[in-house]
DNA sequence: AGGGTAACCGAACGATCGGTCGGGACAAGA
DNA sequence: TCTTGTCCCGACCGATCGTTCGGTTACCCT
C-alpha cells in the first residue's frame, strides 16, 4: 500500500473528484467553477494539478479505454473457440464498466466535439470491431444462431453491455456483486444467441 | 395535407433542425449559434419562433414522451397475458424509437441540470416502472425463466432497446425496416427470456 | 395606395465560460 | 536564516454564452 498520506491533491486523485461531477451534470455542462466547489479548491488551483478542463476528460477517457482493450488480451480472449473467448469478453466487458464505472461513463457518452473526444471514439470503434470480428467468427464456426444478423446482435450485445452505466451504482460495489452481474449478462446474452 | 407551402420556419420545422443539431453536439455543447447557422437564420430570428433554447428541449422530450406512453394505451398492451403485452411494448418501443429516433435520443440522454430535464427524467422513471410492472406480473404467471432477477432483466431489456439510439440511421428508414430491427430485438430478448 | 403584421436582421446586453497571472503561505533542505 | 519549490489563492482576461432590443424588409388585406 502506498496511498493514504496526501491530504493535498495530486492529478489522478483531481480525476476521481472531477469524473464524479462529469457524469452529474454532463461534460459540456460541467464549469471548472462546477469542478472547483466540488474538489474544494480554487479555480486557479486546478491548474496547478492539470493542464485544463480537455486533459482531465483525456485523462480519464484513456483510462476507460486502456482496461477495455486489455481484455481483449487476456489468455481467454485469445485462445479457444472462438464463442467461448466471445463469452469471456462479454463478461469481462461488463465486469470492468463496473469496476470502472465513471471512467468508462465518460467514455460512453462522448460526442465527437474537439479532437480528444474525436480520439475516443475512433478508439472505441477499434474495440467494437474486434469483438464483431470475434462474434463474425463464432458465427462462422456455427455456434450462434443463425436468423440474427451479426452485425445487428453485436450491437445489441454491445448495448446491453453498456446500458449498466445507466442504473449500475457500485455502492456496496463489492467484487461478487460485479460478478453476479456480469454473469446475468452473459446468461442472458447468450442464452438467446447460443445454438 | 395542409404542410407543403412553407418555405418560411414554424416552430414545429424549427424543431426538426434542432433537435438533429442538439443530437450531434450535445444539448450543453450546442449554443444558439450553432442552431443558428444549422437553420440559415439569425440568432436572434429563433427568438420570434421560440422562447428559447430550453423550450426547444422541452418541446422535443414532450414530444418523445407523448409518443412513448402511447404504446402503453395500445390494445395489445392492455389485453391478454402480461408477456405478449410486454413482448408488444418491447416491439413497439423499438419501433416508436426509431420512428422518433432523434427526439427519443435527445431524451435518453438528459442529466437532470434544468427543471425541464429532471421532468423529463421523472416521466422515463414513469414510463419505465409500468413497464417493469408487466414483467414482474409476466415472471409471477410464470411465463418468464426464473434464474434471472426482475429488475436486472428489466433494466438490460430497456438497455437493448435503448441503445439503438446509438447505431440505427434512418437513412432509408421504411416502416418495414424498423419492423425488421424491432423484429430481431424481441427475438433476441425473448428467446432468452421465455421459459 | 396604405396599414398591419409575420419573419427576419445586426448590435449589443450582462453573465459566465475556460484559462492566466502575480503573489502568499508553508515546509524542506542548506 | 535564507532559498527553493509545492500548493494554493483572488483578481482578472478575452471569448462566448443565452437573450433582448430597435429596426427593416416583404407580403397580405382592404
Amino acid at each position: 500500500m502506498t496511498m493514504p498520506k496526501r491530504d493535498t491533491y495530486t492529478p489522478d486523485s483531481l480525476l476521481t473528484v472531477a469524473v464524479q461531477v462529469f457524469n452529474e451534470r454532463g461534460y459540456d455542462g460541467t464549469s471548472m467553477e462546477h469542478l472547483s466547489k466540488a474538489a474544494g479548491i480554487s479555480k486557479s488551483s486546478i491548474y496547478h494539478h492539470v493542464r485544463g478542463k480537455e486533459e482531465l476528460l483525456r485523462r480519464a477517457i484513456a483510462r476507460a479505454l486502456d482496461h477495455l482493450f486489455a481484455i481483449l488480451d487476456e489468455p481467454e480472449a485469445v485462445n479457444g473457440r472462438a464463442v467461448d473467448r466471445l463469452e469471456h469478453v462479454t463478461r469481462r466487458t461488463a465486469e470492468v464498466l463496473m469496476a470502472e464505472l465513471p471512467y468508462v461513463t465518460l467514455l460512453l457518452r462522448v460526442h465527437g466535439n474537439t479532437d480528444t473526444e474525436r480520439w475516443a471514439l475512433a478508439r472505441r470503434r477499434e474495440f467494437d470491431q474486434q469483438v464483431a470480428a470475434l462474434l463474425k467468427q463464432a458465427a462462422a464456426e456455427g455456434d450462434l444462431r443463425a436468423d440474427v444478423d451479426v452485425r445487428l446482435a453485436t450491437r445489441l450485445l454491445f448495448g446491453m453491455i453498456n446500458s449498466i452505466v445507466e442504473w449500475y451504482r457500485p455502492e456496496r460495489g463489492t467484487l461478487a456483486a460485479r460478478e453476479e452481474v456480469a454473469e446475468a449478462v452473459a446468461k442472458m446474452a447468450f442464452a438467446g444467441l447460443r445454438v
